[in-house]
DNA sequence: TTGTAGGCGTTATCAT
DNA sequence: ATGATAACGCCTACAA
């Protein structure tokens, strides 16, 4: 409630020294910095940001738009982006677009509105609506999966490779008939595993292929799985961890044991891949780290947005354990 | 870029009809507003909210501040707050505060300076830090954890009864050399649980206790049931999910079996609780609705700050699972 | 070194 | 029904 009047007032100074006093600027007599802060401390005074930002047309927030806060692989970015802005001097604020187009919109729109210094995002579309925060000039990276335009930076993770890769590491064991469990037509990471899971296929003159797509969810995987059970399979690629707890229960429901039965290899580290039964191979994505340099990149482009587009794209690393040893 | 006296100029109208006619006001002539609405979207306008809240004295915004967003506990409260400001025409903005007391208090400064309309708080402390969003009369809510002064609102879990009868089902089962793995003292829920872990102890007559703290984290956990593995315990009643995963990493690297060798029932429940062999016993808290139910007392404060402070507990409910049977 | 004053973009009050 | 204008609280030339 007090304002910078109220604290000047009291200190019988007037609201310039106040602020200046307040912000530490070079040249105030130390015996006014004394008095103007025993009067603000008296008064509860805590700056009003509304009007500070409107007046430095500038706000020290940074806007976090990921697709599902109750996924650890977004959460883990979370940190990261948090960890270097903070250091910086900015505070994060994160908005769950929960893989709906329509709450990213409106996200951005509340991003617009205040004025956020800039936005980290991971798109639910190729074609998302960052039409808006380019027009106002507002600087964006995208994370996890790319934005159409080229002119925009973003951290990115060489998930086909990977994919390829888990795949690969698969057939190498021995499995042929080889499912993949994968996201929505249209969301990048899915399809890109997918390509990735067709590659190694291909690369290695397996012709079965074995597809089944659903929600990112839990719920998704268990359907996707239980689909796929029908065809026989011998192993399966999981993309993504929330997938990986349906597939792994429908695999369990009809009796077969992951890494004896059926080779398993899903994707993201999970703190609990080790606690099952064999423990689960996995695709490791740096998370924090997508989330330290998206920060980073975001701030550089505040800084100076007149920097060339970067997209940094970081790799994943397969951890083998014992579910998708060949049986 | 555009602002207001952009959009009246090109419209040939004064800037308070532009207000009026976006802001959906009563009484604008239809033909007006058309011409408004048409030029502010050719200028790609979007009101500026600093401006805007500044004027209005409120902001739509509330503040979320968790002690983990990597815990499953705190993102589905942070879904349950969400949804429910959603609907209400608020933002949420999540703040990590990593159970450091020092990031509490800079993001309650943040919050006090950005003016948000209220606050959701999972205190890292009784005493916490929120003498100050009392002064200014901000809103607060506490969830999970009490606050030293019963005249806030709070949302708050029978954690200790929900441990007694925890620890109770395990004395039912047979167990009597039965180790309570909990977080650090002085965190409430941490001391909580273990209060009703020695409630049920007493209940039942068995003066065995073995008590082991350490970090609300995996490797707390994996530290603290070393220790208490040293004295043979037959049960455990864990905490948190997170110890949850290194109190199982440490049985499993012991040679223990959970329900066969050691009787284990943890507290949250997580996604993967039935995909361990044998599934894992837990303690239901419901998450998602203490989030929901403190989004709703705070939207209720926000509107009639007179109201009486309200002090809701919900139960949680023990679901059993192998992990507790006696081996 | 300190004070005065103007303006950031809106909205609300008061005229018209 | 619409327009001029005064705040909202802060910062920063510019003046003293």
């Amino acid at each position: 409630m007090a304002t910078i009047s109220d604290v000047a007032r009291k200190a019988g100074v007037s609201t310039a020294t106040v602020s200046r006093a307040l912000n530490g600027k070079s040249t105030v007599d130390p015996a006014l910095v004394a008095r103007v802060r025993a009067a603000a401390a008296e008064l509860g005074y805590h700056p009003n940001g509304l009007a500070r930002n409107l007046r430095r047309q500038e706000t020290a927030v940074l806007a976090l738009i990921i697709s599902d806060v109750e996924n650890p692989f977004f959460t883990s970015i979370a940190r990261g982006v948090e960890d270097v802005a903070q250091t910086a001097g900015y505070s994060v604020v994160l908005c769950n677009s929960d893989e709906s187009a329509d709450k990213e919109r409106r996200y951005i729109d509340v991003a617009l509105q205040e004025r956020v210094a800039g936005v980290v995002l991971s798109p639910t579309d190729v074609s998302s609506s960052i039409e808006r925060l380019r027009q106002r000039g507002t600087p964006v990276v995208a994370v996890d999966r790319p934005l159409a335009e080229s002119t925009s930076d973003q951290v990115l993770v060489d998930t086909r490779l990977a994919a390829c890769e888990a795949t690969g590491h698969l057939i190498t064991a021995g499995y042929r008939r080889i499912g993949c469990v994968t996201g929505p037509a249209g969301v990048r990471t899915a399809d890109d595993r997918l390509a990735g899971y067709r590659d190694a296929l291909e690369a290695a003159g397996v012709g079965l292929r074995l597809e089944s797509r659903a929600e990112y969810r839990a719920s998704g995987g268990r359907q996707a799985t239980r689909e796929l059970l029908t065809e026989s399979p011998d192993a399966l690629l999981v993309a993504n961890s929330a997938m990986a707890i349906g597939a792994l229960e429908a695999l369990g429901a009809a009796g077969l044991r992951p890494g004896r039965d059926v080779g398993v290899v899903a994707f993201d580290d999970v703190p609990w891949a080790t606690l099952i039964d064999p423990p689960l191979t996995v695709v490791a994505q740096p998370a924090y780290e997508i989330g330290t340099e998206a920060a980073k990149l975001l701030l550089a482009r505040i800084a100076d947005p007149s920097l060339p587009p970067a997209a940094t794209t970081l790799g994943a690393r397969l951890i083998e354990r014992g579910s998708s040893r060949r049986g």
